[in-house]
DNA sequence: GGCATATAGTTGTTTATGCAACTACTCAAA
DNA sequence: TTTGAGTAGTTGCATAAACAACTATATGCC
């Protein structure tokens, strides 16, 4: 039994993920703007080698939602941008560890600093338990349907 | 002054999307499975023609918030499997009116029936009155950015 | 040890996106 | 009436995504 309907195409947006599109195109933007030349998808494998350096490429794909040809790219190109480098794991030598280089952590502060702007003008104007309410939804949907 | 702070990587999927593009892939995944051999960015242009025929490429533009060139391809695309065909406006030669054909008029009942199923599995354990705070605050989102 | 199965990663193909440069047409003002 | 600005659409190029098919390595079972 639907506990929802999907009435007058009001929700065609939430299908369509307009607002996550727009923040994609801003964040790209202000990257841009701010002299950063790597792409929002780029970004996104960074950001989780910041948090945790050496990922293999199967967990960037966990991490990221994304699979493995795109993860594969992903790193190919970030590779030719000098930011990060494949190294060969000697325990299980069919995975790659994922390195930053000195320039890819260098990279970190002022991305994040934008990444965080970013977030602020998307969210002027939204009270912060509704966001916390839009991000638990949204949880919620990632888990239903990963 | 920032309302909310982007703290501890907890908004990265906010950020990035990963429900919005969750959706997507299940859409895409259930249409297939139903025998319907159209991607989800075809989908959403078919979505505005069913709702009223006849739109010019940029009032597809503005409906479903891609770029020009995007449009351009996608109407390619749909041409290409007999979905829609462009017609000169005869009071504007500059712009091309996009109408559905009848194979195109055809996918709609069974293609909005997907579009509701899959969104009744994206949503389910989700309050109704959650789902709404979240597609105000989408909706917010993307008025700040577009 | 040897074989089946699973896992990590790569490659090829089609579709889609973002941006910039371009053509064609419209309209209004000199 | 011409010219110059604006609008609609297309094309080229680089990046990315989904899916399937592929290679190489690891592991577990006989």
């Amino acid at each position: 039994m639907p506990n929802n309907q999907f009435k007058k195409g009001e929700l065609y947006s939430f299908m369509t993920g307009k607002a996550s599109t727009a923040i994609a195109r801003r964040l790209q933007k202000n990257m841009k703007h701010g002299g950063i030349e790597i792409t929002v998808e780029q970004w996104s494998v960074l950001y989780h080698l910041w948090k945790n350096d050496g990922l293999s490429q199967q967990e960037l794909c966990n991490a990221t939602f994304r699979d493995k040809p795109s993860i594969t790219r992903l790193v190919d190109n970030l590779e030719k941008l000098k930011l990060v480098k494949r190294v060969a794991s000697k325990n299980d030598r069919r995975i790659n560890q994922v390195f930053l280089t000195e320039q890819g952590r260098k990279l970190e502060e002022e991305t994040m600093m934008v990444a965080n702007n970013t977030l602020n003008e998307a969210l002027i104007g939204v009270p912060a338990d509704r966001v916390d309410i839009c991000k638990e939804v949204l949880q919620i949907v990632y888990d239903n349907l990963k």
